[in-house]
DNA sequence: TTTCACATGTCAACCCATTGACATAAACTA
DNA sequence: TAGTTTATGTCAATGGGTTGACATGTGAAA
């Protein structure tokens, strides 16, 4: 059915030899032949199988990227980056939607394994013994791995204090934190440490709700009730992410209580999606594109042989970013 | 460096021949053997690799997504469930993400097929002459990419009706329509020729307003600022997609525009991420997960050489989602 | 006239796994 | 005991492209 390099060399009457010379601009081709080896493959709409070459070359330009899902914006933002700085060096990306199910992942693993992904981008939490066995280049986002996985991350621990200042300096006097559940050591934790430590430097009590599950935005409503019926004087809180912010906005909103004069709120993330729709949500804007090109950044260094062991975990600057005043009712 | 099927029959003791029949279930083999095979395996952390097999059997079980951006709470949700239903079925995805760019597009339509893909599911929207030529399963998503490539859209004739429907059912007086770029004959056109028929068959002028580019957000402001300085009195504005509305929203708040009593907007899509960020929003809510899985399912088919022509536009039924009403104060 | 850069061809090995053909042999079964 | 089932091995071809070795030939420069 395809075309193959015999079929290109018959019709452009040479070797296969020398269409594989055009192809790789080996060795001596006068630009006649070149030609006619380039109309015969115009002609037959021919494509080299890449595979082919990549099993001959044992390098596929293959990158697996493993992240819970697409369909959140902070992933989704990620993501794109990534891809579009991979596309620009020739890599492709296999995508996986892990949803932080670790037989999901443990089972993308292996696929990316068969298919001889050149290196790996992790942004999923399970800290699966499988990562030490794989012998290829991976880098981590945002989740600890593996001891000699580098991680590349935010600057989380100063978001987290950064937030909490911003409610202080606010005048906010019963400030709350809602964070994921606090699994394994993710670096995303270090928001809650940043909070914890800002607000016992205040001499304040710190107050952490854990939801049951991350990503799940609807089971979080329940958590947010649970703020507010258990501490009605509740003027702050710093939201782990953005949607949960989102949601802490409507659950006040069907209470009536006014936002910011009764309750202020940061979130963090900072994607462009959640600043379209909350333009006044105040956040920590985590460097997401920066992010992406570091993580590639160090993996191509990785499948090059070039990394140097020092640097196992970047992290990168954050910002808090105010959200826009200006008062509108919306109901 | 990695182990092939010859390290591994070569540690089983056994011919490389018996390990591809114990991979491949193949023939006889007794139980002992393949505990050995398997026991090999496990011990030098072997996978087969696939681009071998792939080669062998013309058949990679990779599909192609060119999509805008991840980013993007539409396409990124879109492209979750379609990697998640295409993951259940032992297909792998491909991401590329064309930012809408012709260019990137043709170069991505390259890269898949020397990469051996075995379909391609498009939602960019440029009308390439590559399509016509491409010997290959596609299918759109709510693109009409060339006469005979099957088209999966949602409902975007109805959906601009019933959006329009519900602005004049609410006492709008001044209806504006605020669309992408009128491009090519997408389906997402529809959009507006449900809110063209609708406010005739109500005996209004409709007003549309196009954007100068879909999907960069920032340069949607201008267009809605103009709506805001040319009609004064606009009191419903129907936006094609959610984060327009956002937008909307968001020049309504600075203008001092109280929502909904003097304007009322719907939006299109309905995402998750929107519906979290934005829950007071009305919107038309397209089908996204049955939107993958048609794509998906006629793709396969496709591939499998069971499409029948008939079915060429599959159009799936949207639903308008009210968004939640009760009161608050945002600034 | 010699030498060398240029141009192209032939051939085989290689990357890794699959598969069909064929051989061999042990263990059942009729 | 003959015939069948089970179990495994050997071998070569296949998929598509790459590459190094080597051969051959032309034309131009020294």
């Amino acid at each position: 059915m395809k075309p193959n390099i015999k079929d290109i060399a018959r019709l452009a009457e040479v070797s296969p030899t020398t269409v594989s010379r055009v192809l790789n601009n080996r060795g001596y081709i006068s630009k006649q032949t070149r030609d006619k080896v380039n109309q015969a493959m115009r002609e037959l709409n021919y494509y080299p199988n890449e595979l082919a070459r990549s099993l001959y070359h044992q390098h596929t330009y293959f990158i697996g990227l493993i992240f819970p899902t697409t369909g959140n914006p902070f992933f989704g933002e990620l993501i794109f980056h990534i891809e579009n700085i991979c596309a620009s060096l020739g890599y492709k990306i296999f995508l996986c939607n892990s949803l932080d199910r670790a037989d999901k992942e443990q089972s993308y693993l292996e696929m990316l394994q068969r298919n001889q992904v050149d290196g790996i981008i992790v942004g999923a939490h399970n800290r699966l013994p499988e990562y030490k066995k794989i012998n290829l280049p991976i880098v981590a986002i945002d989740r600890y791995l593996s001891d000699d996985i580098p991680v590349v991350a935010s600057d989380n621990l100063n978001g987290g204090k950064l937030a909490t200042k911003w409610l202080l300096d606010h005048g906010c006097r019963e400030i709350i934190h809602i964070n994921g559940p606090r699994e394994l050591e993710t670096p995303a934790n270090k928001r809650r440490d940043g909070y914890e430590q800002m607000m016992k430097k205040a001499g304040r009590t710190p107050v952490t709700y854990e939801l049951p599950e991350s990503l799940i935005y609807s089971t979080c409503v329940e958590t947010v009730r649970q703020v507010f019926n258990n501490h009605p004087k509740v003027d702050g809180i710093f939201a782990s992410d953005d949607l949960i912010a989102a949601t802490i906005f409507s659950e006040a909103r069907k209470r009536g209580i006014m936002i910011p004069d009764e309750l202020k709120v940061v979130g963090y993330d900072g994607t462009e999606t959640v600043r379209i729709c909350l333009p006044y949500l105040t956040t920590i804007r985590q460097p997401i594109k920066e992010m992406a090109e570091k993580a590639v950044q160090v993996l191509l260094r990785k499948i090059k042989g070039q990394f140097e062991e020092e640097n196992r975990e970047i992290i990168l600057p954050i910002r808090l970013v105010e959200g826009e005043t200006g008062r509108s009712i919306h109901s």
